[in-house]
RNA sequence: GCCCCCAUCGUCUAGUGGCCUAGGACACCACCCUUUCAAGGUGGCGGCACGGGUUCGAAUCCCGUUGGGGGUGCCA
């Protein structure tokens, strides 16, 4: 580490989220930022996990990270992974940074108690630690505190969203940077590695603004320029509150997990803050990346809307070829989950059915309660569907005559529509009811693919038995 | 309490002093299409928080008010 200031050379932009055994959605935007402006400018994305005493024993939260990262686009050969870092291996280094400020005057040993310091504050009437062992020349010992000494005058944060954010230094209490057991604080640990990693731009959450001069006043103390600040505004839930993990879907690997499509996801949160230039806000991560910057997102949080998010990722869907979606299908096809036993899956008529359940998801974990009719023996009955059908007696008599007319049918979807449309004429019935009391009995529900395009793909035998054992059931 | 940030339809946004009678998207409503449900098409509802300035002219600039949010640990 050499002082001055390394500005010459590329940008690196790093992204430190700390693992809590899930990836934030806001993360992953503010991650998608770092990406997309480090790809564009030729600079380095360098991901440090910090550490922190809980993910220390469970690895899989980092892996966690990486893994979310690398779905929503951000691979892992093509990016710089360091770390954890806070706090293990390299704590010397941030000790060693401690002890200088303190050699040359920038911090300063404290034996106040956390009760004392209080104790001081009530009486004083004013909030905080009120710089009581300045002056008094402690030296380093057991159970003493290094706090830093805040320089008077303001401190200007230049803030490439935001502007220019002025603190008045006399607002800024005298932090600690080590403990009274000798351990870094993260503010300290922060702004250290930020330094030994050459970071040039730190692209984060509005909420750490108000931290942000102290950690400046720590790179020029420590000898340094200050890297380029960008503070984006925070996602909010329906009450404008920042989004939590008890209150709000806020895991990435969920929404993975319910089949929403990466490409829909990073589009998503793409438009939140910032909008891509013209008249669709559905683009590709191409166009995203060389358009973004930070000077054009907005400064007020925005709100993490499921419908929307819901509409984007129906529109991805619908755009994929017939293969890539149905490729895409395959992971809620099979597997424990699933409805049908494996035998009975036949991706042939999975295939020649996809088309019509394209249109009719919003995430890909809907497509099995779409299909299961097609590979169960018999269908599972939705009891309410079946009651509210069947209350009407010509529901009965639709049935049993489209039992007869099926059995004497060509097997051809248009075939089965004419013949149930004839059926239906019989009895007074437009289409849209005829075909209904047939729907129920052979998918065993109201809602689904276009009929007679299943009912053909399904076979004779099949839909006779099932039709049979729906009047059975009726009897 | 103190410090900081924010403010365009319900929501996400476009807008950088005249092109704004404020544009688009999601949601919602209606109609069309239609074998259910979707998808698709057409149309509709709906907004510059408020009050003062500055200016020939303000959603856009300034000040204030109100309302939101965030930060304030020997947490990370």
């Amino acid at each position: 580490m050499s002082s001055g200031t390394p500005s010459s050379g590329a940008p690196r932009y790093r992204f430190a989220p700390s693992p809590t055994g899930f990836f934030h959605v806001g993360g992953a935007r503010t991650a998608l930022y770092n990406w997309a402006l480090a790809k564009k400018s030729g600079g380095t994305f360098v991901l440090r996990i910090e550490d922190t005493d809980e993910a220390r024993n469970r690895p899989e939260w980092t892996e966690g990270i990486v893994d979310a990262l690398e779905w929503i686009g951000i691979s892992r050969d093509d990016a710089t992974f360091e770390g954890p870092y806070f706090q293990s291996e390299y704590a010397s280094e941030h000790v060693a940074a401690a002890e200088r400020l303190y050699r040359e005057g920038h911090a300063y040993y404290c034996d106040l108690t956390s009760e004392q310091i209080q104790e001081r504050s009530k009486a004083s009437g004013k909030p905080g630690y009120d710089g009581y062992s300045r002056d008094r020349g402690l030296e380093a010992g057991p159970g003493r505190v290094l706090r830093f000494r805040v320089p008077p005058g303001v401190t200007v944060v230049d803030d490439l969203v935001r502007g220019r954010v002025e603190f008045q230094n006399d607002t800024i209490e005298d932090f600690v940077l080590l403990r009274g057991n000798g351990s870094p604080m993260f503010l300290l640990a922060n702004v250290v590695d930020d330094v030994s990693m050459r970071i040039t731009h730190v692209v984060r959450a509005e909420e750490h603004l108000p931290n942000t001069p102290k950690q400046q006043l720590l790179w020029e103390a420590l000898g340094h320029t200050p890297p380029t600040w960008a503070h984006v505004p925070v996602l909010v839930n329906e009450q404008r509150k920042k989004l939590s993990k008890r209150r709000d879907k806020v895991a990435l690997e969920q929404y993975r997990a319910e089949g929403y499509l990466a490409d829909a996801m990073v589009n998503y949160l793409m438009t939140l803050g910032w909008a891509p230039q013209g008249e669709t806000e559905i683009v590709p991560w191409s166009q995203i990346q060389a358009q973004f910057r930070l000077e054009d997102v907005n400064h007020s949080p925005a709100f993490f809307d499921l419908k929307k998010l819901a509409a984007f990722n129906g529109e991805y869907i619908r755009a994929m070829s017939i293969d890539d979606f149905v490729e895409a299908c395959a992971p809620w096809l099979h597997g424990d989950a699933v409805p049908w036993s494996a035998d009975s899956f036949d991706p042939a008529v999975f295939r020649a059915l996809a088309e019509l359940v394209q249109t009719r998801i919003v995430t890909l974990s809907e497509v099995p309660a779409l299909v299961d009719f097609m590979f169960l023996e018999s269908p599972t009955l939705d009891p309410v569907a079946w009651d509210k059908t069947f209350a009407s007696p010509e529901s009965t008599s639709m049935l049993r005559s489209a039992r007869d007319a099926y059995g004497a049918s060509d097997w051809h979807a248009e075939s089965l529509k004419t013949a149930t449309e004839n059926c239906g004429t019989a009895l007074g019935l437009k289409l849209g009811k005829a075909q209904a009391p047939v729907r129920v009995a052979v998918t065993g529900r109201t809602v689904g693919p276009p009929l007679f395009e299943a009912l053909e793909l399904l076979g004779r035998d099949d839909v006779l038995r099932r039709l049979d054992a729906a009047l059975q059931r009726l009897n």
